[in-house]
DNA sequence: TTGCTCCTCACGTCACGTGAGGTGGC
DNA sequence: TTGCTCCTCACGTCACGTGAGGTGGC
């Protein structure tokens, strides 16, 4: 008539572990024994589990199932926590599934920010604009891309990547040339020159050096000084 | 010049602990150090490090991410993974909360199902009825309930509130008395009796004692007595 | 005797959090 | 000297899962 462990865990459709677990933490009563140490589980044991077990099914941490089932018509401000928490587990995993969508949906890397995907594609072993962009979009925030004028939405831009594949050795005269376009590419895009001058200025010493390091490291002799011209040039626009 | 493990830590969002624990995994390689043991980090690592933030960001665990820093490319099958697992937390999730609104609404107690929350509050002393219903909803199904004939819609029904409160010692005629009125209304329910005789004969041994055994223990005579009345004539009526 | 069930430790899971206890830098 | 930072163990979290090692029941 009474029942095994295997039994009474069997009957609440849970396992094994889980009733040891709930007892040795207090919220299962110890049944009965037989001679041989074997538990013996009525009734009563049930529904306790199954009512354990219906409060863990809606969420409830183990120290508050304690709680609830001793007063369960005080349980109002717990539930409301509990719905509040689900809310937020809810909207935090569905913007989490809609990134990864898009990820799939594009075909990109997932190591990196989406803005640039498509940098990556451009050139294989040039990994220095890569990193560079990992650090810059994480200091400036997303969007900085988008407002330093470059146009990922889809393809790279060919000023870009014919600065990521610069060499260090690349001429005098090459390098005017692509500073030029880029400058004149960058102008021409109407929004992006207060955004940069003014998120420079609130920028922390420590973010700034993070930039200036990655940009140190991270690229080519000819490539930071294509990028310093830039700069300048910028510079002396915005002033 | 170099980082410290907490400056890298601030400069990537994270925590100094973080940090140490993806050192100690081998996803972020040890720094040189200075003679003092300091660690002195650069921005390679802090490139590595947002990379592996961005994609445990996503939801990879961080076996995944070792595999995916390495060959970025091939990560397609662990994002279709990734968004299956995602979804079903999510509609997961979604139904635990309506459920949790739902008990606020109506502001019934959070340990039973809640087509028994009103038979909770009928009355308050009388948990039998209680743990019976918690018993019998769990092996037959919710929706048992609606099938027995009660309009759990709102308001207790008047007859199983009687049962409920009957006393062990009640009278031979209440006893009679209830057993009909309860025969009558659930025969004049036109869904219920064949809904529990197939669910009977279908049920589990197990399934059978436990109902039982619950019947017996959470029950006083005159309720048992009376539901055997109720059970014989349904059975009658089946035939 | 063999196979099955029951029991009690006790370590493992996952991604870190949180002290403990000691030392270096200013 | 004091206060702050850095370091390395190493245990704690949460709700159990998973053996290990031993015994009882048929």
């Amino acid at each position: 008539m009474p029942w095994s462990t295997k039994e009474l865990a069997d009957l609440a459709g849970t396992s094994l572990r889980a009733v040891r677990h709930y007892e040795s933490l207090g919220l299962l009563p110890s049944p009965p024994r037989r001679a041989n140490g074997y538990k013996q589980y009525r009734i009563e044991h049930l529904v306790r589990l199954l009512r354990i077990r219906r409060l863990t099914g809606l969420g409830f941490p183990l120290d508050q199932v304690a709680i609830a089932l001793d007063s369960p018509d005080e349980s109002g401000t717990a539930l409301v926590r509990l719905e509040e928490e689900l809310s937020e587990s809810i909207t935090r995993l569905e913007r989490t599934r809609d990134e990864v969508r898009e990820i799939l949906r594009l075909g990109i890397t997932p190591d990196l920010p989406p803005e640039l995907a498509p940098l990556a594609e451009a050139g294989e072993p040039v990994h220095g604009m890569r990193d560079l962009g990992i650090v810059v979009t994480h200091v400036l925030g997303p969007g900085i891309l988008a407002s330093l004028g470059s146009d990922f939405d889809g393809h790279p831009n060919p000023l870009d990547t014919e600065l990521s594949r610069l060499p260090a050795d690349a001429e005098a005269d090459r390098r005017e040339r692509l500073a030029n376009d880029l400058i004149a590419a960058l102008t021409r895009a109407p929004r992006e020159s207060p955004v940069l001058a003014s998120l420079e200025r609130t920028l922390g010493a420590s973010s700034r050096e993070a930039i200036a390091s990655a940009v140190d490291r991270l690229l080519n002799n000819a490539q930071v000084d294509v990028l310093r011209r830039v700069s300048a040039a910028l510079q002396r626009d915005t002033q």
